[in-house]
DNA sequence: TCGCAACTGTTATAATGTTGCACTTTTTTG
DNA sequence: CAAAAAAGTGCAACATTATAACAGTTGCGA
């Protein structure tokens, strides 16, 4: 498992950052979408946190840089990313995290730690299989 | 499995709810907790209902019926059958469904239909395991 | 360059959930 | 039983999360 995976490990996480981005860009080329400023924008403050963020938590964050953002802005630009799998709504926060595996197939369950906030997805399929 | 345990087929639902009420005032006295009539009466909506209520449904079914209600007394009552096992809330719902395995150890997954939204709660342990 | 589709900005509003406080009822305790 | 404590309720205001509607802008192909 890398450390990308491990996100409440210390790692160096501008680099884990930059890949993201970076293949969140091939992704979106793959997929011919369009993964415009603001888009881009959000989901780098995303992965930035190393905690799920609400959407009025990055409202917040890009009106804080300038950027004139309102609600729709922000849940437009989440729409997006996670109908391109780049991020995964948990809807028992009412946040997003970046999606960990981005290309690969997996099933889209998290541990939640309901202490510190930190967030595990899962990858193994044996959860699935059981279901 | 039981008919209780398959919300979906045809089955007599007011025996149903009958069980499902009768087994919270049984649990409820074990465990010293007022089944006041309020509360009752919010689990007996959710039982009545074959698919997970808002909150503000189960409000807006209790005023209909001449009870002054408030968003606090409807949520007050949904956290007490929480607390008790009686009721389950889906996050990604927003919505509240009767826990149809009270007292019974279980894990709280749920196999929710995009297009009907009917609910099954999973018991098997073979998903717990696997996590 | 025209026209369409996708994207963005903005305002307003809807839906969901919480806080705080006064009051009543129930339970406990002396 | 009476007083005090605890649990529950009603109510108003408010906070947070999410969406609707519509106008304007941009990118891109015919």
């Amino acid at each position: 498992m890398s450390a990308r995976a491990l996100p409440y490990r210390p790692h160096n996480h501008d680099a884990c950052v930059s890949q993201a981005l970076a293949e969140a860009r091939s992704i979106c080329q793959q997929q011919n979408a369009r993964l415009t400023p603001t888009r881009e924008r959000v989901l780098e403050l995303i992965w930035q946190s190393h905690k799920p963020l609400g959407a009025y938590d990055v409202l917040a964050k890009l009106t804080s840089e300038g950027h004139s953002a309102a609600p729709p802005t922000v849940y437009r630009a989440l729409d997006f990313l996670q109908q391109h799998g780049l991020v995964h709504r948990i809807a028992s926060l009412n946040a997003f995290t970046g999606c960990a595996h981005t290309g690969e197939h997996h099933t889209g369950l998290f541990l939640i730690c309901r202490t510190c906030g930190n967030v595990l997805e899962l990858t193994d399929t044996g959860v699935s299989d059981a279901i």
